[in-house]
DNA sequence: CTGTTTCTGGATTAATCAGTCAAGAATAAA
DNA sequence: TTTATTCTTGACTGATTAATCCAGAAACAG
């Protein structure tokens, strides 16, 4: 019947994606992403159908890929809180270059989030998503005695998930690395068991 | 000797910031930040020399704007602690196009920090003073007995930053007020002397 | 091998971008 | 009123944008 594709889809999505994520979306080019997609124009139209859908499908693969890692380091460990610790650090504990270039679903929410309902409702997915592992590592950790058990894992599930976001957007602020630790433990004392 | 200006700098700078506050600064275009501020096109390259300094303008004029509005917020109660409420509750208590709107700052930091060195100075500075706020409220609130006079008042500043910078993400993002506010009492149920 | 279908790459398009130019209008000093 | 200076206006420029078109190459079914 038809050729087949010569390139992989998903490789080819990663790497749009990498280059949304470091530069946003308006200040990608098409060009831009031909370039590191290393496809060509047609196909990069033919497959994703414009620069829009493909945005979309970079931001379904980060969340995809990003939140598989957040389980991952969430059931890691023996110690749900020592977990919980250990996702926290890994945003100050991330190299320069990925410090600088922050999240993606952070980078999204603020650029588009308003403006452009297909891009809030996958922002929406991705969150309750963060949200529900949160709020579960929570009980957990209340369970083994870890955590103050008389906290609402719901809310702390939130205030986690604001600390996170705050934490991402400090990091790519530029504050220390030594600093956003002491906000990690900082924020992990008030919930402790005492 | 010669004419005089026939618009007010500041409103336009202003009108600018909004324009940039809403749409970010890829997605402005000279055209509509020349409709907003209802001037010539000459007029604008002529008194902001292109449209990056006028975004730096715009910047600086939120800062002032709102680091001044900040400062209010915090000195006009007798309780710190109250104030410091008052300030948090703010973020879930705007209005919902003010809360999709988001801040400035948080939007000039995921565009714009790590690529443009201008922007990051001023982000900085923005950035220094919030906290300096916040550190001088903490130690009052710990004088007065309000807050845990054990707690490192600058690791909580960074603390409370890092948590509003979180809030205005998830304002943005969508998320309930009652679930920010529920987030806003948690963090500084944290942080209270028991 | 042949024919059909799909993929690929370069040329192209119309629109929009930031920024410039030039000419006229308005103002303040002399 | 004259004159020098600056402001304002709209037309304009070259570059870049997202997206389309078209012709040729490649692969699968028969």
């Amino acid at each position: 019947m038809a050729r087949t594709k010569e390139f992989d889809r998903d490789e080819a999505v990663r790497r749009a994606m990498t280059v949304f994520w470091e530069q946003g979306y308006e200040a990608t080019s098409t060009d831009d992403l031909l370039r590191a997609m290393g496809i060509g124009r047609q196909s990069m139209y033919d497959t994703f159908g414009d620069k829009h859908g493909l945005y979309l499908d970079a931001l379904r693969c980060y969340q995809t890929e990003y939140g598989a890692n957040m389980a991952e380091c969430l059931r890691s460990h023996a110690s749900p809180l020592a977990a919980l610790r250990e996702f926290l650090l890994s945003i100050p504990g991330a190299t320069p270059k990925e410090r600088a270039r922050g999240c993606l679903t952070v980078n999204a929410t603020t650029e588009l989030a308003h403006t452009d309902p297909e891009v809030a409702t996958v922002l929406k997915s991705s969150g309750a998503l963060g949200l529900g592992m949160l709020e579960r590592i929570v009980r957990e950790a209340q369970h083994k005695g870890e955590l103050n058990s008389k906290l609402d894992a719901r809310v702390a599930a939130s205030f986690l998930l604001t600390t996170i976001g705050g934490l991402r957007l400090g990091a790519k602020a530029g504050t220390p690395p030594d600093t956003l630790r002491a906000v990690v433990d900082f924020t992990l004392s008030g919930l402790k068991a005492q």
